[in-house]
DNA sequence: CCTAAAGCCTCCCACCATGGGAAGGTCAAT
DNA sequence: ATTGACCTTCCCATGGTGGGAGGCTTTAGG
């Protein structure tokens, strides 16, 4: 075990290993980020070894932080590379978050339209012995055979 | 266009387009539904269409409205089971419906956490000209660089 | 009868972020 | 010198869906 633990930054460059426990992330996923160029001109010893220094493992932290936010590759590069541009505005930074929590906001409504209609049907379940079942009877096309599910669905009925 | 229109189950058995159309599912789905083992003894033609009849139809509409619901394929295929098994319990279904709902509760959860968050820093964020920014700022290590970031924030900060 | 269009077939690839694992090289300590 | 931990690259899998290539079938129109 190195003497270097925690998240104090070490003085000299290390390993990836060493890297990716600093950063917070696996050392599979430090390579993946270089492949996907969030990583440029990581240094390399004689034999091959990656070797990352305080700011390498910075921009991994940062990396780490935009993907517990859910920002995707896509949208961590971009705010990478506004983090390095010293002439960029916040508004474009703003604007990235803020897509960012629409999308999020339009899946959470989905999912919540799920659990909605599942619970009520859930609800209506008596989860005994029988095989008769609300659930099932709606999979298997519902009080309305016909008509599309896709819409939004009456609050009421959850249907 | 075919007159065999909408949702009217027609007659005789259909081949994958219409029955792709009337189950509300792309024909590509629909092969891949089969390849997955959800669908049993399609009938082919001597040319090798696939033919679908009645039954395959509602089967199909069973796995679009479950998928609506969000439940994976492998559920999905636990659920078509249950609702071919007549000495099937309701019991086992709701366990199903309900761990897909807690799934579901888990991840809402997530996915809040990540809004609440970008939220409290959008907030924060002027979206003009300048370059100073408090996104970019949490996401280089937010005011407190070392700790971190995974565990309950706190709810009046967001951090 | 011939051709064109539309529909079908199978097979492969891509997404997105992550992990697993194989086969092999490097380095430090015993 | 051997061991064991660490590193390298490369390939494969996940899950649900779409895209597309290359080729066959069927139907309709000329």
């Amino acid at each position: 075990m190195s003497h270097a633990l925690q998240h104090g930054l070490p003085a000299g460059p290390v390993q990836i290993g060493e890297a990716a426990r600093l950063a917070g992330v696996s050392a599979k996923m430090v390579r993946h980020y270089e492949s996907l160029g969030l990583l440029e001109g990581v240094q390399r010893t004689d034999s091959g070894y990656r070797l990352y220094g305080q700011a390498d493992v910075h921009r991994l932290r940062f990396i780490r932080r935009s993907r517990e936010l859910g920002f995707s590759m896509t949208e961590i590069a971009e705010l990478l590379s506004l983090w390095g541009n010293r002439a960029r505005t916040s508004a474009s930074v703003k604007r990235i978050a803020q897509q960012h929590v629409d999308d999020l906001s339009r899946r959470i409504a989905a999912m919540q339209a799920m659990q909605r209609s599942l619970q009520h049907l859930l609800q209506g379940c008596s989860g005994d012995e029988r095989p008769e079942c609300p659930i099932l009877d709606d999979l298997a096309g519902g009080p309305e055979q016909g008509s599309e599910h896709g819409g939004e669905p009456c609050p009421a009925t959850g249907v």
